[in-house]
RNA sequence: GGCGCCGUAGGCAAGUGGCUAAGCCAGCGGAUUGCAAAUCCGCCAUCAUCGGUUCGAAUCCGAUCGGCGCCUCCA
């Protein structure tokens, strides 16, 4: 990696400068064919339900992808389906189920929940199931080059012929235990892992060279992203819990087998952790404490119970499924939550942060009701362009949107230095105030109204933070009211009141207009007066 | 023990050598309002500590204190 050089390429796309867990420092994306991204993610093993922690990686990569598409590029974007694995075998026994369907419920659960979060930008999501003729092909492969063993049905990695294993985490290979286990001691190095697994009696299996068995757990990622995104692609990503072994060991199969590398980038996510708790949400924290309440639990059976513990734990927090927490939160609030820390850091999530996240999220929707009220036209329907080249306008002399410019441009600067998500959202709230002011100072909601030359500028900020908004996949479509505002006789209800309230403030009989509204704010329900009549809403 | 990350206002969080240290939440003052709400304006940090490099550091180096991750399954 030289020097960075920060010169858009021939076609005129940005200079995106891209942190590189490889070389620990930022670079120029340079993408192996110009113009095309290649990324794939390391999605979830389907063994239990997704939760929060799951949605970090899918959300930052899908606004990763929005913004390369944006800015010209066009990508392709895989996330796996790890579904079968010693994890899923063990659950579906306990659940007597076959692990398939086992796989399957929780492969439903986990596209509900990227649903609920606004990701759609997904491209392929393989199945480690129905790729085990390219998984084969490759253990074969890492066999016939020396790099991999056979015992007794198992096939291993032999990280001894690897001069360069270790080097994404800088560790020595001497210096690792290794996963244990009866395999264990097949092994000619503790630090081997294991390509392909015999299979145990009743365990699902796959017929292969080496016997019936299964895919180590390593291995999907490498056969399915040469498979879809070819044996150099531009970015791998997944969470820093994964650094190793995970991609340790991905790197070490696949570059040993094709002699070339892997991933351009290696991008890695920040973890989160329980606001109100110390440790990631679902971490090794929580099953520690969990295990300390569980005292004497025997070591060897520390997983299970711990596993489990750690469930209850989340739930008891009243974190609970993540289904639930979208249901709660909603999804948007949530992704906002994710994206106002920069991917890499640890965010700290709880619901403390959510509703602070809320109250964030209120200053736009207020405002685009503002808008609405405004010119007469929906912030939903308006059609903001979908290319940085096309979304960039001459402010001529006119002060309100050469801010807006300005807000844009630094918005782009921010994305372009490692998207930078939080510096970014600063933008729009920027933005979003200048058009605020603007409002207020042209006094479009009062006599200004009727000035269409002040509309169409508004008009054209809004469409610019829809712009921006639309790249972090937020404001794609309005969020529900919530809290039974859509009721009708709530509504009619209302109307009464109001006109009730408003009869007494021409009287000038304020105790009983104020009566009416304390009491109204009493049950969750807040009043605006504005010039042109009150307005109402909920919670 | 090994590898690595982090410590910016009451809380959260951008900023990684040089204009007045983004933005959000909370608080305070003001404009506006019958009063509110909303909106707008203003106020609120010298960057964990110490030392060093430099004309100049939150930003680089070293030490100390504190927090965290990985080294075993984990997004």
């Amino acid at each position: 990696m030289s020097a960075a050089q920060a010169t858009a390429d021939a076609t005129g796309r940005p200079t995106i400068q891209v942190y590189n867990s490889l070389t620990r420092s930022k670079a120029p994306l340079e993408p192996v064919t110009p113009g095309h991204v290649g990324i794939y993610l390391c999605g979830p093993t389907v063994y239990d339900k997704a939760h929060i922690g799951h949605m970090v990686g899918p959300v930052i990569f899908d606004t990763i992808k929005r913004y390369l598409t944006y800015c010209g590029y066009q990508v392709t974007w895989v996330v796996n389906v790890t579904d079968v694995d010693d994890k899923l075998i063990k659950r579906s026994a306990e659940r007597g189920i076959s692990m398939s369907q086992l796989a399957e419920e929780m492969t439903q659960d986990y596209l509900d929940n990227l649903a609920g979060m606004g990701v759609d930008g997904i491209d392929h999501m393989p199945k480690a199931t129905e790729s085990m003729d390219a998984i084969i092909a490759f253990t074969a492969g890492l066999i016939d080059k020396g790099f991999a063993y056979e015992v007794e049905g198992d096939v291993f990695f032999d990280v001894a012929k690897d001069p360069q294993y270790g080097k994404l985490t800088n560790r020595s290979v001497d210096e690792l235990q290794g996963e244990g286990g009866g395999a264990a001691a097949k092994k000619r190095s503790a630090a081997d892992f294991a390509l392909w697994k015999a299979a145990k009696q009743g365990e699902p299996a796959w017929e292969s060279p080496w016997g019936a068995g299964r895919p180590g757990w390593h291995i999907e990622c490498s056969a399915m992203s040469k498979l879809l995104l070819g044996e150099t692609f531009d970015i791998h990503g997944g969470g820093l819990d994964l650094v190793f072994p995970h991609h340790e060991n991905e790197v070490a199969q696949s570059e040993c087998l094709h002699g070339a590398p892997m991933a351009k980038v290696w991008m890695h996510n920040g973890l989160l952790r329980a606001s109100a708790a110390a440790g990631k949400v679902g971490g090794r924290a929580e099953r520690e404490a969990g295990e300390a309440g569980d005292q004497g639990a025997a070591d060897d059976a520390g997983a299970d119970i711990a596993a489990a513990t750690a469930q209850k734990m989340s739930r008891s927090k009243g974190a609970g499924g993540l289904a639930d927490q979208i249901a709660k939160f909603g999804g948007e609030k949530i992704r906002f939550c994710l994206l106002r820390t920069h991917y890499r850091s640890t965010v700290l999530f709880g619901e403390e942060a959510l509703e602070e996240s809320g109250t964030g999220l209120e200053t736009f929707y207020r405002f685009f009701k503002r808008f609405e009220r405004v010119t007469g036209g929906s912030f939903y329907e308006l059609a903001p362009a979908t290319t940085r080249a096309a979304g960039a306008f001459d402010a001529g002399d006119d002060a309100l949107l050469a801010t807006v410019a300005d807000c844009r441009q630094r918005f782009l600067a921010a994305m372009d230095d490692d998207f930078n998500t939080g510096s970014a959202i600063g933008d729009l709230f920027e933005l979003v105030r200048t058009l605020n002011k603007f409002v207020d100072q042209e006094n479009l909601e009062g006599a200004g109204k009727s000035d269409a030359a002040k509309l169409a500028t508004l008009t054209q900020g809004a469409t610019t933070l829809r712009e921006l908004a639309g790249i972090l996949g937020l404001f794609r479509a309005p969020v529900d009211a919530g809290g039974g505002a859509s009721d009708e006789l709530v509504g009619k209800l209302m109307e009464l009141f109001i006109e009730l309230r408003t009869a007494a403030r021409k009287n000038k009989d304020f105790a009983m207009a104020d009566k009416i509204r304390d009491d109204l704010a009493n049950l969750g329900v807040t009043l605006e007066d504005r010039p042109d009549g009150t307005d109402w809403t909920i919670g």
